[in-house]
DNA sequence: ATAATAGGCAACCAAATGGTTGCATGTCAA
DNA sequence: TTGACATGCAACCATTTGGTTGCCTATTAT
């Protein structure tokens, strides 16, 4: 799997978009911070984040017996730059077709 | 489901982003068009538009017996501007707050 | 030392996903 | 008008996904 694929995977799920934006709120958490309040068990959320840090979109540093969550903005900035920004460019002109072809089909 | 999570999830699949990027080398092609060199059959692509199409990432225009698929930036745009973004704004803060922490850990 | 705390591992489960095949329908051309 | 072409619909299937429960290990605090 791509390394772009696997981000888009890992962005796919709305927990995991949740939990980054935890992270953005406060950085720097442990596994039981990013816990509370969730409607799963933790082991879900362990899950979670393993998909995160297998995409790079987390790094983690074992400090005792505590696991601190932090957030690596590099591949979010990259899906940007490289995915979002190629369709971009085209947008007024793909939008500017479609309404032709619209307006075409009541000929 | 909130339109955005609905564009994430379509957007997780590297068949629809390759459809997706199809459409921006040529738009307004044909369902067979879009067929043409993929290694599923026609029903598998048709599933995948339909994703595309729900979650607003395309639309159709039938035209005779064809079906014209264009593509429509906007969600693309709006992922880049409110979702990205916000994480591009923390970037540096983000980073060099790992980098803090990653010394910190050998005291 | 030992109890409480923080996290890890593995088996299991239901539902969603991505794909298939077979057949039906609508439209165009000879 | 009839055959070929473009697409639609539905049932079915295997695998992946997101979640659970139960238990184990490692670290800290009393």
């Amino acid at each position: 799997m791509s390394a772009m694929d696997e981000v888009f995977k890992a962005l796919a799920d709305a927990s995991r978009r949740s939990l980054l934006d935890r992270l953005h709120a406060e950085n720097g958490q442990t596994l039981n911070e990013l816990c509370e309040g969730l409607e799963m068990t933790r082991q879900a959320v362990t899950k979670h984040l393993a998909i995160l840090e297998d995409a790079n979109l987390i790094t983690t540093i074992r400090h005792g017996r505590e696991k601190l969550h932090y957030l690596n903005p590099l591949p979010i900035h990259q899906i940007g730059e490289r995915w979002i920004r190629k369709f971009e460019r085209s947008k007024l002109a793909a939008l500017s077709e479609l309404k032709r072809q619209l307006e075409k089909r009541d000929e």
